[in-house]
RNA sequence: GGGCCUUUAGCUCAGUUGGUGAGAGCGCACGCCUGAUAAGCGUGAGGUCCCUGGUUCAACUCCAGGAAGGCCCA
């Protein structure tokens, strides 16, 4: 000790803070995660960490291992902010598994084929001019491929940056030849329970192309249509209606019909009127005219109509069973009611043409209509019309000039409005209906003899949902949904195995679609494209009808057929664990992948694909509205992990309510990032206080513990419970407050603002500080492994500086203990509220004295508490973090606090009685140490 | 337009079968400490529980209607 450097002013003061068990860590304060986490991912890779994560738990047995199957994204673009949260939950359920003791296996999957790539393939040739190399089907999908697994190299990167363990040397792509064959068989399964069937449906076809158009390949423009107003001629009235219009019936009845396509006309099989709206009949030169009441003076003006007036009023529903007859060919039109009808414009009667456009399709099928669709590939009326032979646009004039001869036409005017083009040609399209291949939702599969529709809702109900309204929203649509169009007339994808003979019949044939799946196993589903028939079936195979040839379909499966059969090849081939337990993905897939791979499962094995489903939310900004490239409040994870680090991001994944939709801004990252900061230098102050512990050596039995450390051993013991259960449970969010709230309030505010003067001031080897040390060291070990599922990097390196007997190669290695130090004890966690409770209300006054610049640190004061019931605890002072406490008993609580007498302890910044500048415990604990710490 | 869902302090979330004045953490403000230091501690201020009706002795909680937002469908 020296004293040379005094001033004269101030008093010689010593120095004993090397005399001190100050914390001391390697571990940094700042995360720099920017840095850590490229230089951690390199060395799980050169230590080949994933592959020893999926080994680890391998030889235990079917029940012990768990499988998440993964929803394959498209590769046609870099990933967004909702890929990273996807695939950073399915890690976390993965990760939490494993080291749960399950066997987890997660293997990636992309979904390659479909219209998204092509879109972009064929962007991509439109820019550089080369559009026309499209109409060669091999080299246009080889350009497909090319594209495809591009991004899968592009995204797997992505992925591998967010820390996400997955096989990614072995993912499942859907183009892959073994993956196509498992399609394919998924098919022949269907099949083979005669659910599927070719029936019609109206598509948007290009009549100058002769080609199907996707919704992707349609553009808006304007269009020049006859606007017109038709008369459909009552020939009998609903019974409902009858009573009404009796009085009338000297009076011609017809409804009114508004349509701007009339070329659809001679395809009308019904009229619809909206069943909950108000329809009027009114009378003009003694006939009656029907529409909507809100419609009718503005018709009446439209069509210079004299008189008007109202005779009959009544609901749509009511009018639903009339027929009315066609307006020009001897047929009847019935009257059905359908919700999509509207009082907006036009008469409140639909005309409906079930071949020609959707919402008369649906109709169609609910009210069991005939469509007729008398329209060739050019577009060009067949010889069932009378203007055979006429391109339907043309037709529209001659179809009018008709009417108008034999009266049925009200009015004609010429209108200009948005209308469907061909994005290629830009000429009109029209909606016509052309064969297509469909799964029968309502026909009996011959294995169960059940409908589909009737096994996928049975099966819902086995189907663990999270949240729980995910069951009720894809009941709705199991019930509500048409039979399943799997064809589609493009290029790029899975073709549907089926040859069809000119006498009209198709094969799909259980042997000859295994035939076709083995080809395909080994060359791939180009080999269904490039080979001819007779290299495809079996040898000498002929149509089994008429003996006739065989023609491969050209068609392809819908991509939701694709992914639908996912597991069959992932699952069911290669992992051998068929239903999968988990599929995670956002809540748009209730209609889309979870429906396709309910239906495939049941149809071709009997049952659902997986047990249990979990959804979340989709992105949104902080005002709640979606991300959009418009409004310009796109996030990019690659900003997120260059600003914050990959940990933040994946901290913020969990820390989110992902059943709801997910906000995100820069505000809510940074919150991340300070709540994962309070995680981790909590977990630091473990650490660089157990630099002089050993757990073998050291610990200490739970019964040798001092209150306080068994107090928040139990406190520990109840945060992995409810950790635990929140895994178990999907609820992230609640887990990660529930981690943060222990680490600022449990472990920061309370435990370790008492503990340290303990650390740092009692003997160093003493039963005081080890037993503290022995719950800190039972603590970081805790929280290391809880966060370790979300937190990879960081727990990683943390871990690297934690001192431990039984040390993994890495954290991800280690298993859950399923054991406590110390049980949770409800009574000593009850006491300790009760105590803490008294705490903050000392504080209160202690603050006062503050305020009132009497005092700076708390160790300057005395307190002097009146209790009603005595708590049993004795060592006070350091519970209250003040220099002198008495504890009495009374009448009822009551308080006093006091400037605390003696000195500042020099060492302990208590104040006492001082001697020789300190206190008498740490007079002891110098004298202690003796010579080997005295250098200051 | 239909189905499903969401709406509690600036932010992220709790609020069990309706029952004493609505909770937590963060953030913020003010202060303390300088032996977790680009850290730590304390105190405090923040809410028409989306709105409107209804049921009830009593509603954030139940019912009806509406608004805003999201997904899916039309």
């Amino acid at each position: 000790m020296s004293d040379n450097n005094t001033t004269i002013d101030e008093t010689p003061k010593k120095n004993f803070k090397h005399t001190l068990n100050l914390p001391k860590t390697d571990f940094p304060i700042r995360a720099g995660l920017a840095k850590i986490e490229p230089a951690i991912l390199e060395e799980w890779k050169e230590t080949d960490l994933s592959n020893k994560i999926s080994e680890k738990n391998t030889s235990l047995d079917e029940k012990k291992s768990f499988l998440l199957h993964d929803g394959p994204p498209y590769p046609n673009g870099n990933i967004h902010m909702g890929h990273a949260l996807n695939k950073v939950l399915k890690d976390v359920v993965v990760r939490y598994r494993n080291k749960k003791g399950f066997h987890g296996r997660y293997i990636p999957g992309w979904d390659c084929h479909g219209l998204p790539i092509e879109t972009q393939v064929i962007k991509a040739l439109k820019k550089s001019g080369d559009e026309e190399k499209k109409k060669d089907v091999k080299w246009f999908r080889d350009e497909c491929k090319r594209f495809a697994l591009d991004y899968v190299d592009t995204q797997k990167d992505e992925f591998k940056r967010l820390g996400v363990f997955a096989e990614w040397d072995q993912p499942y792509l859907t183009l892959q030849k073994e993956y196509e064959a498992g399609v394919v068989r998924s098919f022949g399964l269907m099949a083979n329970e005669g659910i599927i069937y070719k029936g019609r449906k109206p598509i948007h076809w290009c009549t100058s192309c002769e080609t199907a158009l996707a919704e992707a390949e349609i553009e808006y423009a304007d269009h020049r249509s006859p606007s017109i107003f038709v008369k459909f001629p009552i020939r009998s009235f609903s019974e409902k209606l009858q009573g009404l219009f009796q009085k009338y019936s000297d009076k011609q009845a017809q409804l009114i019909v508004w349509t701007t396509t009339p070329w659809t006309l001679p395809s009308n099989v019904a009229v619809a009127a909206h069943p909950s709206i108000n329809y009027v009949a009114f009378e003009s030169e003694g006939k009656l005219y029907i529409v909507a009441e809100k419609l009718k003076s503005k018709i009446i003006e439209n069509l210079e109509m004299a008189g008007g007036e109202t005779l009959v009023e009544f609901k749509g529903e009511d009018i639903a069973g009339s027929v009315a007859s066609h307006p020009f060919i001897d047929r009847e039109a019935p009257v059905v009611a359908a919700r999509y009808v509207t009082e907006e414009d036009g008469t409140g009667f639909v005309h409906l043409a079930p071949g020609h456009g959707q919402d008369d399709y649906i109709t169609g099928l609910e009210h069991k209509l005939p469509m007729i669709m008398p329209v060739d590939d050019k577009g060009r009326f067949t010889e069932d019309v009378q203007w055979k032979g006429i391109h339907v646009f043309e037709a529209n004039r001659a179809i009018c000039e008709y009417m108008e001869e034999q009266g049925s036409l009200l009015k004609l005017k010429m209108i200009k409005h948005s209308y469907p083009h061909c994005w290629r040609c830009k000429s009109p399209v029209i909606f016509r209906a052309t064969e297509q291949w469909f799964v029968a939702m309502d026909k009996p599969l011959k294995s169960s003899n059940k409908t589909l529709r009737n096994m996928a809702l049975e099966a819902i109900d086995d189907v663990e949902w999270f949240p729980k309204w995910g069951k009720k929203r894809i009941t709705s649509m199991i019930e509500g949904r048409p039979d399943w169009c799997i064809s589609r007339q493009r290029n790029w994808g899975i073709p549907i195995p089926v040859f069809n003979c000119e006498c009209g019949s198709s094969d799909m044939s259980l042997n000859v679609i295994q035939h076709v799946e083995s080809i395909i196993k080994e060359e791939g589903t180009m080999a269904w494209v490039s080979k001819p028939e007779k290299e495809l079936l079996p040898d000498g195979y002929v149509c089994t009808s008429c003996g006739g040839e065989l023609k491969k379909e050209t068609d392809i499966l819908d991509v939701w057929f694709e992914s639908g059969s996912s597991f069959a090849n992932v699952v069911e081939d290669r992992l051998d664990h068929f239903p999968a337990d988990l599929y995670l993905e956002g809540s748009d897939q209730h209609r889309g992948w979870f429906q396709s791979s309910l239906l495939i499962g049941l149809a071709s094995k009997g049952k659902a694909p997986f047990k249990q489903v979990l959804t979340h939310g989709f992105l949104v900004d902080e005002k709640g509205r979606k991300m959009s490239k418009s409004i310009g409040n796109v996030i990019a994870p690659k900003d997120i992990i260059r600003d914050y680090g990959v940990d933040i991001l994946r901290w913020w994944a969990a820390s989110t309510e992902i059943k709801n939709d997910v906000g995100i801004s820069r505000n809510v990252f940074n919150q991340a990032r300070d709540s994962f900061s309070k995680v981790r230098n909590t977990i630091r102050f473990c650490l660089s206080n157990l630099y002089d512990f050993s757990d073998e050596t050291d610990c200490l039995k739970p019964n040798e513990l001092n209150e306080i450390d068994r107090w928040i051993l139990s406190e520990c013991s109840k945060l992995k419970q409810d950790v635990h259960n929140f895994y178990e449970s999907y609820e992230f969010h609640r887990l990660t407050q529930s981690i943060h709230h222990f680490c600022t309030v449990t472990l920061s505010n309370q435990y370790l603002d008492i503990v340290k003067d303990r650390l740092y001031c009692s003997e160093k080897t003493g039963q005081d500080r080890r037993s503290t040390q022995t719950a800190l060291f039972y603590l970081v070990e805790t929280l290391i492994k809880l966060v370790a599922p979300i937190l990879v990097f960081t727990s990683e390196d943390a871990y690297r500086f934690f001192n431990v007997s039984k040390k993994e190669e890495s954290i991800h290695l280690s298993n859950f203990d399923d054991t406590n130090c110390v049980d949770f004890d409800e009574s000593l966690s009850q006491k300790w509220k009760d105590m803490f409770d008294i705490k903050t209300l000392v504080y209160k006054q202690l603050e006062e004295l503050r305020k009132q610049k009497e005092i700076g640190s708390f160790l300057e004061t005395k307190v002097s508490i009146t209790l009603e019931k005595m708590v049993d605890y004795s060592d006070w002072e350091s519970f209250l973090i003040v220099s002198g406490v008495d504890v009495l008993k009374g009448d009822s609580f009551s308080l006093s606090v006091v400037k605390a007498s003696g000195e500042k302890c020099l060492r302990c910044w208590r104040y006492e009685d001082l001697n020789d500048d300190l206190c008498s415990r740490c007079s002891t604990a110098v004298l202690a140490i003796g010579d080997e710490g005295e250098n200051g």
